[in-house]
DNA sequence: GCGCTAATTAACGTAAATGTTAATGATTGG
DNA sequence: CCAATCATTAACATTTACGTTAATTAGCGC
């Protein structure tokens, strides 16, 4: 499996892809932190965890009895750099999306 | 389910990720063609191409008895949306991909 | 060291995904 | 209209994914 369909695979759960959301929003978080408020076992919480590790989509740091995660750049670069190869189709019809990141490159 | 994540999920798939690129890079092509060299039945192409249409990733035009697909970007933009609105954690390393959206901005 | 807390891993059940072959629907050509 | 072709849908078997609870691993404080 590619990294980019890893990636994607990793992001087609719910779940995954809310805790991903949360640690962008909120930084860097417990493990036990992420299990609050998703009606989900801490064990069910943990094994999608790994799942976004191996994905290179979050990072696990190691303090005390806590594992820390954050963010991990590199599965968000693979998904980024198969969109921006397949720009051509999606740039077409020139919507909000096209300037949103025209504007972005001008800033 | 959202759109990106039906997106993701559709193509978290090797066979679809497959059909999608050829699409990219070969045009319009009909259900048959799509079947030639990917060692499985049509019947399982015919589903895997009924989960592209579903995520908006492809789109269906008939002629005849053939169906002939494209790519559609209805669900492309989706992705597309996503990674730019969380493009502030794969830019931050300054690499090639960064590079490469730069060049093709001033372009 | 013992107990407590944090987190993961194991064992298990159920639901969803993916493939197969067979049957069905729809259009074309003779 | 009948047969042939293209494609999808139906029915089914098998694998994979995802949840649960229980057991295990690891560090901290007394």
């Amino acid at each position: 499996m590619t990294t980019v369909i890893k990636a994607f695979s990793a992001l087609s759960d719910q779940t995954r892809m809310s805790i991903v959301e949360q640690l962008m929003t909120e930084g860097e978080l417990a493990a036990g932190d992420l299990i609050e408020g998703r009606g989900m076992s801490g064990a069910a919480i943990s094994r999608h965890l790994k799942v976004l590790r191996e994905a290179g989509l979050v990072r696990q740091r190691v303090q005390g009895t806590h594992r820390l995660y954050t963010v991990d750049g590199h599965g968000l670069r693979a998904i980024a750099d198969w969109t921006i190869s397949k720009r051509a189709f999606w740039e077409a019809s020139l919507d909000r999306l096209d300037a949103a990141i025209t504007l972005e490159d001008q800033a």
